[in-house]
DNA sequence: CGTACCCTTTATCATAAGATGGACGTACCA
DNA sequence: TGGTACGTCCATCTTATGATAAAGGGTACG
C-alpha cells in the first residue's frame, strides 16, 4: 500500500458485500486508502481507536451496537471524529439522530459513486455534506409537529410490539385510560387517526425498528 | 478482460456500491468475469437479453420493476436461466416467492464472501443453493397455516395502508361485515389477534411492503 | 416568586374492531 | 353424483379503541 498522505478511511458495514465495494471504490483514488473495516458497531469503535482514520464510513444499522451509539462512543473520546454515514434508512428520524450523534455527511446506499467520494473529501477537509434529498427530508421532520416524550415513545414501541392498551397499562404500571391518553397525543404528534397508521408512519419516518 | 471460458455474471442491484462491490470481488477470482450490470428490473432484463450471461445476481427490492418479476420476464424467454438471489430481506415470503419464480439459489447480503462464491459455481454447475438459515425460513412458511386468499390480501394491504374496515368495504364494495369476516380469517392464518399485529407480522414475513 | 407550559395521569362517553354463527356458491374428489 | 372443503359474504353481540375534558406535578423563565 503507502500511499503518502492518502485520506486514511475507516469502512463499518456488516454486510461483507458493501465493505468489498467500498474498499475497491476507495483503494481506486490515488488519493485514498482504506485504513481499516468493521462489521459490527463495537468492532468500529475498537477500530476507530486503534487507526485513528481520517474519516469513517458508518451504516446505522449493524450488530450488536447501532450505527448512531456508534458514533457516540467514538465523539466521546474524538470529538473531531469525522463520520459519513452511508445508510439505506432515509427515514426523518434516522437521519436526524445520525446527525445528532455527530456525523458530518448522510448519504444513502443508492447514491452515484462520485457523490460518495466527493462527500469522503468534503467531509476530510472539515466541511459537512447533506444532499438535497435527505435534508428535504430533514427540513421534514423539523416541521412536522413536537417530539413523542419519553414517555410517549415507550407506549408507542408497545403499539409497535403488538400489545393491547390493558396490557401496555400492566406492563408501565399505570391505567388502561392512561395508556389511551398517551395514544391520543401519539396519534395527535404523529398527524394519524388509528394505531395502525401509527405503526406504518413510525417505521416508515425510522421512529421505531421492527425485530 | 477476456478470461477464456470463465463463469460470465450478470449482476442486478440498485445500489451503486453494492454493484460495485460484487464486481471487484467476482473480478477477482480467475474463473469468472463481469459480463454486465443493471441498476432496475428492466434494466436487468434487458441486459440479460443482450448478454445471456452464465450466472445473475439478482436483487429483490429495485426501482421500476422488482426481482421476483424480473426473474419471471427473464424465465418466460430463457426457462434455463440460472438467477441467484442476493437480498437483505429474510421474510419467509420473499424467500418463497423468489424461488417460485425460479431462482436457483438465495443469499443473504451479510453472507460471507466464500459462501458467495461458491453458490455461484454451484449455480453454474446446474445445482442448487440454500444456506440452511434460508432454508428454516421457507420451512416455517410450510408450517405456518394455508396461504392467505386473493381476497384476504387486497384486504390485507388495506389494513397496512391505514384504512378502517368502513373504508375498506366502500373500497372493495362490499359490507363492513364482510370486511371483519375477512380480517377475522387473516387473523387467525396469520396467528395473531388484532389488525396492528397483523401489520407488523405481515412485514416481517415480507407479505406485503410500506412505501 | 409565581406563572406559564408540558408531561403525566385519570374518568366518562361514542365509535370502531373482533368473536361468533351461519348462508351461498364453486371447485374438487371419491 | 354426492359430499366436502373453502372462499366469499352477511348480521348480531361483546370488547377494545379513540375522543374529550380536566387535575396534579415538575421545570423553565420572566
Amino acid at each position: 500500500m503507502s500511499k503518502e498522505g492518502a485520506i486514511r478511511i475507516l469502512i463499518a458495514d456488516d454486510h461483507p458485500v458493501v465493505r468489498e465495494g467500498l474498499a475497491a471504490l476507495v483503494e481506486r483514488r490515488p488519493d485514498m486508502t482504506v485504513a481499516g473495516e468493521a462489521g459490527s458497531g463495537v468492532e468500529a469503535v475498537a477500530q476507530f481507536r486503534r487507526l485513528t482514520p481520517d474519516v469513517t464510513l458508518m451504516d446505522l444499522r449493524m450488530p450488536e451496537l447501532g450505527g448512531v451509539a456508534a458514533i457516540g462512543q467514538i465523539r466521546a473520546d474524538f470529538p473531531a471524529a469525522r463520520i459519513i454515514i452511508l445508510t439505506t434508512y432515509d427515514g426523518d428520524e434516522d437521519i436526524y439522530r445520525g446527525l445528532q450523534a455527530g456525523a458530518r455527511a448522510y448519504l444513502l446506499k443508492d447514491a452515484p459513486r462520485d457523490e460518495l467520494l466527493d462527500a469522503i473529501r468534503a467531509v476530510h477537509s472539515g466541511q459537512t455534506r447533506i444532499p438535497p434529498a435527505v435534508a428535504a427530508r430533514l427540513a421534514e421532520r423539523m416541521m412536522s409537529g413536537p417530539d413523542l416524550s419519553p414517555r410517549e415513545i415507550e407506549v408507542l414501541r408497545s403499539i409497535v410490539a403488538g400489545r393491547s392498551n390493558r396490557q401496555i397499562g400492566a406492563d408501565l404500571a399505570i391505567s388502561e385510560g392512561t395508556v389511551k391518553a398517551h395514544i391520543n397525543s401519539i396519534l395527535g404528534k404523529l398527524g394519524v387517526s388509528d394505531r395502525t397508521q401509527a405503526v406504518t408512519t413510525a417505521l416508515q419516518r425510522g421512529i421505531v425498528h421492527l425485530e
